[in-house]
DNA sequence: GTGAAAGCGCTAACAG
DNA sequence: CTGTTAGCGCTTTCAC
């Protein structure tokens, strides 16, 4: 491996000039110095220049775990716009833990030139955190609470949760349950309340037995759904905050042999990537996952650039996508609004309706 | 942020001898040592050890894309092995093309202490990329024609394609089709010969027809089973041989409306996390995701360990999940083998039956 | 066991 | 525009 003395030597020119040349400079044996370049097939030590000027062409990215198709989504965003710009992406999964999560940011803080953290709730160390990674943060979906001094990409939360709650309510349920996450994260908290307002404005049940608070993941999912359905008097409708957990009430639901959406209708926010195969066709809440990474990547490469300056906060659009697994309630237990079919109009401002 | 120099003065050593206490190396002052380390909060930089030692605690992972699940969950399980040694993980994604591949791999070699990689393709570039590299490097999933000099962690898809095709052989189908995978590839060829050599063995039509040699990818998959199924004497049933194309298949069902299993029994090579959601849940050869990631960093780590020496080749083993996706022919085309329903038995070394 | 000294390969003043 | 000169923070001889 030729180093950048070799090339100064046989070009017959300073190392600063090959150095000046290699960051774009104007160089007047560039032709000379390309020459050279390319015959020896020199690349630049990326850890050299690393230590020499703290710019290590790589970005520190931590998940919760990629195996989540969100994350592994976002990753991919990231890895697109980082890659096309010589960028490396450095990853790590937290699994929701705080130490780990910690420990993984102070760990690639000293290597990257930026981080994209997913924390894993928002909790009061995050800032803390973040201010001794000494690096660019960019916060990912969870955000708002915590980061009001970082930059952050999440997506609509409140405009799908309330459009999850109105399709619901267009379709007559009244009797409509929630399985939320973790009101602690900004992602939970706004769908939980986003989705309860809404549901209030709309005149349905506010029951507590109906709201489940669970912890986005599908063990959690599958418990809350057990539990919902077990109830004397049963939801007609779900709304699940996170893909994990739908994919947890889905199973909790079949085991129960539940029928959706004959007996239950069930509203996933995020779509699943077998979304549309599954029995039934999922109808969710989607955003558009492997964008948000490539945003953050954006929002992070602009902020190197730019440096300190007021935070930017970006909220990505998402859209109800209507399938199969939702539907009127069989029997409106309560028998409110006996809505002649085909006549219910609602506003859904985002609404796809696949195939 | 503190470097080496701060601790040793305060400790009243010189660097040299916090360089040995920071490596292991018995030390006199260790107690004074560790001491001023954690009052400083002291963390070496991985950066300027990198440059000086060449080792960067690091470890380079190239695959097609994250996003495909199967990928998603090697990725993990490299993280889980490699975080747990200190290990960081730099991540790329190839996209399937070589000259992406072979500059990643490029790239990367040179910060990482080694690589684990995907291969695109068995092109027969791949033995120069790797040696070009200068670390060591596993193979994985896609390795065996060009790779016999590199280690490698495969899984046995041999016996995976002879499981599934005996499965569709056992049910009485005699006109099964197969969408195999590009056969440059080892779990290509691999899949497509074993099922085609079992399928011989068991009577089955040959028709070429009936084979699809499609990509790995959705939209392959998606048109091949398109064309099977336009067939003038369509099939009974499909094996598809791997995740992305078994999806696209099922929705090229799907879409022309062919009912699984009633009309054609699909048998998928790979689960899809949501296998046993899907309509109707999914029979697949199934085998170990995280558990692959996490063996191909093992061998890495032993690798880099030991040194040189005769490639170590793990193969996984691989079974047979019996869902709901396949099923008897309804009405046998060709009338042979008028099996008695129930009667029919078949050795299926490792078959798991689902709920 | 320990310290002094010499770099790893590069960039960033600083003079020209 | 260019070369000289210092290092970035660490590890590794080489003596002791």
């Amino acid at each position: 491996m030729s180093t950048i003395q070799d090339v100064a030597r046989l070009a017959a020119v300073s190392t600063a000039t090959v150095s000046r040349y290699l960051s774009g400079e104007p160089v007047r044996a560039s032709a000379r110095i390309r020459e050279v370049i390319a015959e020896l097939g020199y690349r630049p030590s990326v850890v050299a220049r690393g230590l020499r000027s703290g710019r290590h062409d790589t970005f520190g990215v931590v998940v919760p775990d990629v195996t989540n198709p969100f994350f592994a989504g976002v990753v991919r965003g990231i890895e697109n716009v980082a890659g096309q710009r010589g960028v490396r992406v450095l990853l790590g999964n937290s699994d929701e833990d705080l130490t780990r999560e910690a420990t993984l940011v102070d760990d690639l803080s000293r290597r990257v030139d930026g981080m994209i953290l997913a924390p894993a709730t928002e909790h009061d160390d995050v800032p803390h955190v973040l201010a001794s990674a000494g690096v660019p943060v960019v916060l990912l979906d969870r955000a708002v609470q915590v980061g009001g001094r970082f930059d952050s990409v999440t997506v609509d939360n409140i405009v799908g949760a309330k459009l999850a709650a109105r399709h619901l309510l267009g379709l007559g349920h009244r009797r409509i349950a929630t399985i939320s996450g973790p009101l602690t994260s900004t992602p939970g908290r706004e769908r939980h309340e986003a989705f309860l307002d809404e549901l209030g404005a709309g005149g349905a049940d506010l029951e507590s037995a109906l709201v489940e608070v669970a912890d986005f993941r599908e063990a959690g999912g599958r418990a809350a759904a057990s539990r919902l359905l077990s109830l004397t008097q049963p939801p007609t409708a779900l709304f699940v905050a996170n893909n994990l957990m739908t994919v947890g009430a889905l199973k909790a639901l079949r085991a129960l042999g539940v029928r959706v959406p004959e007996e239950v209708s069930v509203l996933g926010f995020d779509d699943l990537d077998l979304g549309a195969l599954l029995d039934p066709p999922l109808t969710v809440i989607d955003r558009p996952t492997v964008e948000q990474g490539e945003r953050a990547a954006t929002v992070l490469v602009d902020r190197i650039n730019a440096g300190a300056g007021p935070a930017v906060h970006v909220v990505l659009p998402v859209q109800l996508l209507v399938r199969q697994s939702t539907a009127r309630p069989r029997r409106d237990p309560v028998k409110i609004i006996p809505s002649t079919p085909g006549s219910t109009t609602h506003e859904h401002p985002t609404v796809n309706t696949e195939q």
